[in-house]
DNA sequence: CCCCATTGTTCCGTGTAACGGAACGTTATT
DNA sequence: AATAACGTTCCGTTACACGGAACAATGGGG
């Protein structure tokens, strides 16, 4: 295990996840790390493009050279290349925000989303994560997992005192979405989500789509129309990538 | 300069860049290294997720926690924040394939893009590098661009014996390039591409955008209105940057 | 069917380069 | 003016990354 490598991780990381640029001192206040070491490997990692400094302020941001480490992976991946032309077509059968997804340990992981040209726009941006059961697509996926109840437990720990979760209702909750096959989220009042899970071939999730919509222009109607553009849209992207 | 941290940056480039999963042994070759230090570095980014192991092969790939590493940076980036309507703006004037650009090295880099719905797709995804001078916004951005000689240079040595470049040929063109305004390519002959650079507060250009269409269904007129929506595009996304 | 080449992996002695701590010069803040 | 906090530099010590060789497991070719 390369400690050096660890840690220039660690601190790629931190300067990448941050919106602004950032202090040394502060990364290595975090990482617990001495400021030496912290210096040493931003200057290997400024050397080789991944992080350039403000000249005035001194601080730490990442580059697009990080970027585009990363670009290809999402590209050559499969539910994400699967989906593209679903997502497509859900958007237009719906006319809202619709996303795929897939698990990433116990969050899901936004891939891509066709955001909704009406003025309500979300936060949610392709690349971040949220706790699996906040969000429509994740309890979809849930619903399908074997070990939900670990993983809502280990959520239930980490959301403590932020958000209180109660696991036995999530786990009801999540029967009654596996019976219907879908899972509507109202974590935001102000949002409505339908999310649907991608059957893999081992009976688990390959990974979900969701629309999201304000509440204020969604009357029944339009909920059913949604639900049955879900359903509808995430069954045929199943058929397509079994066929891969 | 930490030897290990260069190294697994290396490593992990050669992985992603790759479509497929790649073997130890190659990497190892590839980048003059020991196997051994290579599996060492490789085990050391598969515990902290950025590599996965086929169980079969053997073969290394990198994960999608590669892709959010820098999945946050991209988000942040002044040009491609600002370009998001004018983007969807001149897809909505034209129909066409649309993109965002800026310089990276003598290449550009491609941060977003809004696909035309209609049956032609192109190959080149955001997060892709191509040689300046062969795109028609990488055209439009060398035109303002103080030692665009140099740049032209450096990229007809590097693309010697694949595609030869005449650099007194490129430079004149540049002028007629920056007296109108806008730069057209033919690099792909069965696709025609418009291009304009987004002027920065420094005179140089601060990105480009560009429309790409299907020769056969651009005439005239289709092309004069491609050019005057860029330029119009250009102009106003570049007064919209200025005001940050 | 055996052999040889190649794969990924493990082991180990050696030497280097990554490490922590302290001191540095600058720039803000009080 | 004094203090604090910043990024940077220096340096002696030793942990740990290194390269080379040997390893078991596959797979293809003769």
């Amino acid at each position: 295990m390369d400690r050096a490598v660890f840690r220039a991780f660690q601190i790629l990381e931190a300067v990448s996840r941050a919106r602004d640029p950032v202090r040394l001192s502060s990364i290595a206040a975090d990482l617990d790390l001495q400021k030496s070491t912290v210096h040493r490997i931003l200057q290997t990692l400024g050397t080789m493009g991944y992080v350039s400094q403000e000249a005035e302020t001194g601080r730490y941001r990442a580059t697009l050279k990080t970027w585009e480490l990363g670009s290809g992976v999402l590209s050559e991946h499969p539910v994400k290349r699967a989906a593209a032309p679903f997502l497509e077509e859900l958007h237009r059968l719906t006319g809202e925000t619709v996303s795929v997804m897939v698990m990433a340990g116990d969050d899901v992981l936004y891939l891509d989303k066709i955001i909704s040209p009406r003025p309500v726009r979300f936060t949610t941006r392709a690349g971040s994560r949220v706790a699996a059961p906040l969000t429509a697509g994740g309890q979809a996926m849930l619903a399908l997992e074997p070990d939900a109840r670990a993983i809502l437990e280990r959520i239930a720990e980490r959301l403590r005192g932020e958000r209180e979760l109660d696991v036995e209702l999530l786990l009801t909750a999540l029967e009654a979405v596996r019976a219907r096959g879908y899972a509507t989220s109202r974590n935001n009042p102000a949002v409505v989500s339908i999310g649907g899970a991608i059957l893999g071939q081992d009976g688990r999730a390959a990974g979900a789509l969701s629309v999201s919509a304000p509440t204020e222009r969604t009357d029944a109607d339009k909920q059913t129309l949604i639900i049955e553009s879900v359903r509808v849209t995430c069954t045929r992207m199943a058929e397509t990538l079994g066929r891969l």
